[in-house]
DNA sequence: GTTTTTCTGTAGCGAGCGATACAGAAAGCG
DNA sequence: CGCTTTCTGTATCGCTCGCTACAGAAAAAC
């Protein structure tokens, strides 16, 4: 990554860029992308109008780069828990949990930005919500191929359906969101996330309580998948 | 209902009081409370500015009809699900089946107004989500009584956390209405909801496929509260 | 008929929106 | 030192927002 390049002519910017943009990502993952106005952003990021316009192109592209940071930051524990656990379940179990944990966490705004950020547009704002949309079907792919991944290789039940599966845990996450945003604690999300793992499909000799395992795959699994943010 | 008193003086309403009302409602539906502008509003409608306003008061007021009006009509099945039906299980399964049908029936917007039109509100519109904010409180509350009479009554083990399983089944209805505008079909949304019931509790000699029953209340329960939409 | 009441359409209010023109300030380059 | 380049602050732009003043139209009341 190129930031910073030799030493650049004219005027240095007289604010920090990354700060203004965390700044920024506080506003849209608050209120959302509309209903955030440039002058919400002038004040919270404390630079000018011009000053906006010039470093970061228009409302739409500083959005566009605060989803980005978002999924760098904040948004990417499911692609990760998904990739780098051994099984599905595993993967899933994890994203649950610290989908209690992160959207609940103290100091920043509840929930998750791609999910609640472009809700509700006006047909003017149609494309931002089409992109973050399309971010979510993506995780739900994810998790899908994951799962399918398992059925293949025995650890889950040949008769799982893995679409539905992958849609069930994207709802519960958007569901989880939305709750968090309404004011349901962290322990509150966690017991979502414990009890909507109860669903999780059983294999032939499997107990209930304790953490069943019951996979077939153990070595770890890794993606060239990088990670995604958001549900 | 007094809705046509005797004979009202002056000169006659040129349109249809409820069929606008209606068709307000497929705005705010669709777009949100925000997202709908007056001008949406009036081509919608097929009125002018004034007349609105002479009608309906203002915005907001025109909102809180359509609310009123969207839970008569279309968003009361929880409420009544949980109401009519003997036990919290049985309840909570037919109103997610429901859901499924409501959140995807052609010809009307997806998913629930009561959950998704006041979302990323400016602060200008707190108060409008605060108010659906509530009605989606209220009905986890209808729920979670539900739960806990029947934790009462041994239908349901006594280890049963009655608000964390009623907090799950809002997470998962609130999923099933953004997956639905997401773009998800009924069949999708059906899936989830069968999934989402094997995360209840069961009672101690229950067989895990096949309809389960395992209650301890026969006779219908009917509760005193009216209907109530979204969730 | 005339009067009174209520609704309708035009036309426009102040405010805020996203975005910018412009001139001055602050840096490197020669 | 100029000269060029880039950023900053003021002061807007045109547009849409929610909302309404006003005059005329259409009904009941007299």
């Amino acid at each position: 990554m190129a930031t910073k390049e030799t030493k650049r002519r004219g005027r240095p910017r007289s604010f920090d860029r990354e700060t203004a943009l965390e700044q920024a990502m506080r506003s849209f993952w608050e209120q959302g992308y509309e209903a955030t106005s440039i002058s919400d952003l002038t004040r919270t990021m404390g630079i000018s109008a011009p000053s906006l316009y010039a470093a970061f192109g228009d409302k739409r592209a500083l959005f566009g780069e605060v989803v980005t940071e978002y999924g760098r930051v904040y948004g990417g524990f499911l692609s990760r828990a998904v990739a780098e656990e051994p099984t599905a379940r595993r993967g899933v179990e994890r994203a649950l949990r610290e989908a209690a944990a992160e959207y609940t966490l103290p100091g920043r705004p509840r929930g998750c930005l791609v999910i609640s950020a472009a809700l509700n547009t006006a047909p003017a704002s149609a494309e931002v919500a089409e992109s973050l949309r399309e971010m979510r079907l993506a995780n739900v792919r994810d998790i899908q191929r994951a799962i399918a991944a398992d059925v293949a290789s025995g650890a889950l039940p040949a008769t799982t359906d893995a679409a539905a599966l992958a849609h069930y845990v994207g709802a519960v996450m958007q569901g989880m969101s939305q709750q968090a945003r309404d004011g349901a604690d962290r322990a509150t999300l966690e017991a979502i996330a414990e009890l909507a793992m109860r669903a999780w499909p059983r294999t032939a000799g499997e107990k209930r309580t304790g953490g069943g395992e019951g996979e077939g795959v153990r070595e770890k699994r890794k993606k060239e998948t990088g990670p995604r943010p958001g549900a």
